[in-house]
DNA sequence: ATGCCGACTTGCACCTAGAATT
DNA sequence: AATTCTAGGTGCAAGTCGGCAT
């Protein structure tokens, strides 16, 4: 099929399994029926209206790109790593998946309709299931823990071996306990999973055994609980180091889309999740067949309803969770419907600025003298000087960029000009008493302040979409300061300047009121009414004036909540194909068409590591890369059959990983590299559109990141019911807790290490000796008093009650509980000090699948999830107990 | 095909109130 | 009552991806 088709929009898929009736968000206080209906009628001409008026940049120094250029590349560590590599080789055995298809006695309807798939069933569904990188991850412990500082701390190197290094990394000063904390995640979990015994090899259903038995089969095994334990140390993830320059110069200018589909926009029609419709129906044929009928919305409906209802029969659902919801199915009736019409009424209030900066009139000092600075001068100096204890106030380029902005406040003859002279201390020790001051307020003037502020506010917090009242998400306009960018953004330090009404673009419907300008005498740079898109108003980005800073609903609304279960029909619908795609790719890895076998190896990539897709960025980004845009640097081989990877991934977050892969991928990689140097793409045919094409392809409407929310969430899934025995609640808790940890792993969602981390650490294990030498002393006098000795005197001296034998003891028992209730609570401390978990429940994790096994081993919903969870995932507490991904 | 624009999701850090601990 | 710790909320940066114009 043709890559370009129409991709759906999830409507077509189902509610069917989770509730009842095809499923709508019901709006609490008035039903959208209506509305949608004249929706439909609507066209959606009025699209291109969008954010259209935009001021021509202005960014005097956009182009600092010398920064970055300066950076040295890295990638060096190869030979270090290799050597370590080599020995801790895992072993890969291969076993069974058994384990895994058992796991869930209770297979719904639905789950055997799932297996039916042609190649899967018999269970081998479950392979499929499974991430891969759970089937196949390797690691090598050995390489972790032999790294040697010089390895971490030095993505650098290569270059610098290899002389062609002007490395000019700033330096960021890391201590060795440090570098522990730099070990990725992934590694971690890697580690963990290549050590034991492990399933099967993921393909092997396939019908490419060569390539299969060509490569050694390895495992994962879950069982290996030792996750790679960084010792000590504290701290942030590497920073810098990472990717550097020489790359700007070949960068590609943006990504090119090759075709893309029209999108059919949301359409109506409750899509029915054709996985299931189509599970009879031989995958190829499927995949081939499916895009253009199924997708299309309207024919789906029926479809939809029929596969439905089917499902249906069997459930039942609980309702108990359903009372906070505040959507519910009412009717057929989409809630968008119309082409691309994301609501028929929108009203809002607009958005609310920042109140005028207030001269504090401290005077800061330049060559030791105060100096006066006009209010705007002022303001922009205690930018800076608030930020004194970040790392921000001393990195040359924030620096640097900070006093290019303000000087162009000071004008040209202002007696300030070397940074140097400068000293915002006075302005500081200002800010540090005002935070003081509002530290000592008492509470009820905190209480005071707060509600002044919510008074104030509340008009701005709501909307009413479509007869709905909804929060608003980000309604407070961003108030001017200094960008803080990540990594090493070359734009660090720049002014954001304040935003005015007049930069505001509204968006609201056309029979509401436009919002009153808060600002008096000024007005609002422009009002529509698009109906298309489901921002209330956005402004340019004063830091990249190209693009947008938008006000949208809150995460808890229903529009939100509809594209959220959207996105994980869509990755759930991807299950149904993935054994076919994995096939698909392993078979490319040998293909002579290069373009191809990068489009294999990419999506392999993706699909194992969880890796984003890596669009092109430009050179006024930071310097970071996803999957297309690997640069030769990045991967590097480990022979036999391992690859390291280790770059800056979003948010300039390093990614270092040490994975076995298929020989071919293996050996791809080494051709993909070989003849290139440092800073050129990796996949030089590739980028994320012809990628993404490719996806669409296989299945209608996937693209890259569908293969993060897939892995994450079928992770989970079956991470649950394997290992949830009957429990208590708490132990369940732990199992979650524990699930959730996997999957931050699987997708390296990292947190920096709190800066009490290592004292709150030392003081636990200061009450962990005292509770054993309290443990010494019972065990003491313990054996004096089996012998009938009176207990030895305590600490203090005092003699102490004579116990029995049988009360010591007890004592005994009850302190190893403690302690060993506190090793447990020191490890999930440690172990998670650089693992943020929220991420993936929030973005990730179908809620879904929480939900239904919470019900299940009825832990209460609410130890999951908090409060703005709960409205977040308001759409997915009704669901079936029975549910799985 | 490419580049750009546009809209929307994802992600980490920071801040704070309130819980937990002393 | 004072202090420390933590979860949760917010802020906003940084991704993804579609689609149009060229």
């Amino acid at each position: 099929m043709a890559a370009v088709k129409p991709c759906i929009k999830p409507n077509i898929f189902d509610d069917s399994e989770d509730d009842d009736g095809p499923a709508v968000f019901k709006r609490t206080s008035t039903s959208k029926r209506t509305q949608l209906n004249s929706e439909l009628k609507k066209s959606s001409s009025q699209r291109h209206d969008g954010p259209s008026v935009r001021s021509v940049s202005d960014t005097p120094n956009g182009k600092n790109s010398t920064f970055q250029k300066g950076k040295a590349v890295s990638s060096a560590k190869v030979s270090l790593v290799k050597s370590n590599a080599t020995s801790s080789n895992a072993s890969p055995s291969t076993q069974n998946k058994s384990n895994s298809s058992q796991q869930n006695a209770q297979i719904n309807e639905k789950e055997k309709k799932h297996s039916n798939k042609p190649q899967s069933e018999s269970n081998v569904e479950s392979d499929d299931d499974k991430p891969l990188g759970v089937r196949l991850a390797t690691a090598s412990a050995a390489l972790l823990k032999n790294r040697s500082p010089d390895v971490l701390k030095g993505l650098s190197s290569s270059v610098r071996n290899s002389s062609q290094s002007v490395k000019t990394k700033v330096s960021i000063k890391k201590s060795d306990e440090d570098l522990e904390d730099d070990i990725p995640l992934s590694s971690k979990y890697h580690l963990k999973l290549s050590a034991g015994p492990s399933s099967k090899n993921y393909y092997d259903s396939n019908e490419d055994k060569t390539l299969v038995s060509k490569l050694q089969q390895n495992g994962s095994s879950k069982q290996i609980n030792e996750p790679f334990k960084s010792p000590k140390g504290l701290n942030k993830r590497p920073l810098s180091e990472g990717s550097t320059s020489v790359q700007s110069s070949i960068k590609k200018s943006k990504l090119s889309p090759t075709q893309v589909p029209a999108k059919v926009k949301q359409v109506t029609v409750k899509a029915e999740t054709k996985a299931d419709d189509d599970d009879n129906v031989p995958i190829s044929q499927r995949m081939k067949k499916s895009t253009p009928s199924d997708i299309k919305s309207i024919s789906t409906k029926k479809t939809t309803k029929i596969v439905s209802t089917s499902f249906k029969k069997t459930s039942k659902k609980s309702k108990k969770f359903e009372k906070n919801s505040k959507y519910s199915k009412s009717t057929n009736v989409q809630p968008t419907s119309g082409e691309g019409q994301k609501w028929a009424s929108l009203v809002h209030n607009g958005v609310i600025f920042p109140p005028p900066y207030k001269p504090h009139g401290i005077k800061m000092l330049y060559n030791g003298q105060p100096v006066n600075l006009t209010t705007e001068q002022e303001e922009v100096a205690t930018m800076f000087a608030v930020m004194k204890d970040t790392d921000y106030a001393t990195k040359p380029k924030f620096i640097d960029n900070f006093m290019n902005d303000w000087r162009q406040i000071l004008g040209k003859n202002h007696a300030i000009k070397k940074f140097e002279l400068c000293d915002f201390t006075p302005i500081y020790e200002w800010h540090q008493r005002e935070k003081e001051k509002k530290k000592q307020m008492t509470t009820e003037e905190k209480k005071a302040l707060k509600e002044e502020k919510l008074r104030q506010e509340e008009k701005y917090m709501w909307a009413i979409v479509d007869g709905v009242k909804e929060k608003v998400g980000n309604f407070r306009v961003e108030p001017p300061g200094l960008f803080r960018g990540r990594g090493e953004h070359p734009k660090m330090g720049k002014l954001k300047r304040r935003i005015r009404p007049s930069d505001i673009t509204i968006n609201i419907g056309k029979d509401a009121p436009i919002p009153e300008c808060p600002i008096h005498g000024e007005r609002w740079k422009e009002v529509k009414h698009d109906n298309t898109v489901t921002w209330l108003a956005f402004w340019n980005d004063p830091i990249n004036p190209r693009e947008f800073k938008y006000v949208f609903l809150a995460a808890s609304s229903s529009l939100k909540g509809q594209s959220d279960k959207e996105k994980y029909e869509k990755a759930r619908l991807l299950k149904n194909y993935i054994h076919d795609i994995r096939a698909k790719y392993t078979k490319d890895f040998g293909s002579k068409d290069i373009t191809k076998r990068q489009v294999a190896v990419a999506t392999y990539l993706i699909d194992k590591l969880a890796l984003r897709a890596g669009n092109e960025k430009d050179d006024d980004e930071a310097d970071t890369v996803g999957c297309c845009t690997l640069k030769v640097e990045n991967v590097t081989l480990v022979p036999p059959n391992k690859l390291q990877f280790d770059f800056l991934g979003k948010d300039s977050i390093r990614y270092f990983n040490t994975v076995e892969v298929e020989l071919p991928v293996y050996k791809a990689i080494g051709i993909f590299k070989d003849g290139k140097s440092v800073g050129e793409d990796l996949f030089d045919k590739l980028d994320t559109s012809k990628l993404n094409a490719h996806l669409k392809e296989l299945m209608p409407c996937l693209t890259a990141k569908v293969f993060r929310t897939y892995n994450a969430s079928i992770t989970l899934d079956e991470m649950l019911n394997r290992e949830t025995e009957d429990g208590n609640v708490a132990e369940n808790i732990v199992i979650y807790q524990h699930a959730n940890k996997e999957v931050a792993i699987i997708c390296n969602h990292q947190r920096s290490v709190s800066k009490s981390h290592s004292a709150q650490m030392s003081r636990l294990s200061e009450k962990m000796d005292e509770l054993k030498a309290v443990l010494d002393e019972l065990e003491d006098d313990l054996m004096r008093a089996k012998k009938g000795k009176p207990p030895s005197r305590g600490a203090d001296g005092k003699p102490k009650r004579n116990l029995s034998p049988e009360a010591l003891a007890k004592k005994i028992a009850q302190t190893n509980v403690k302690i060993e209730k506190m090793e447990r609570d020191m490890k999930t401390k440690e172990d998670l000090k650089t693992v943020a978990l929220g991420t993936s429940k929030i973005n990730y994790l179908d809620p879904r699948i929480s939900v239904a096994w919470c019900k299940r081993h009825e832990v209460p919903i609410e130890k999951i999830f908090n409060k703005s969870l709960l409205a977040k995932f308001a759409w997915a507490l009704d669901v079936d107990p029975s549910f799985r991904f």
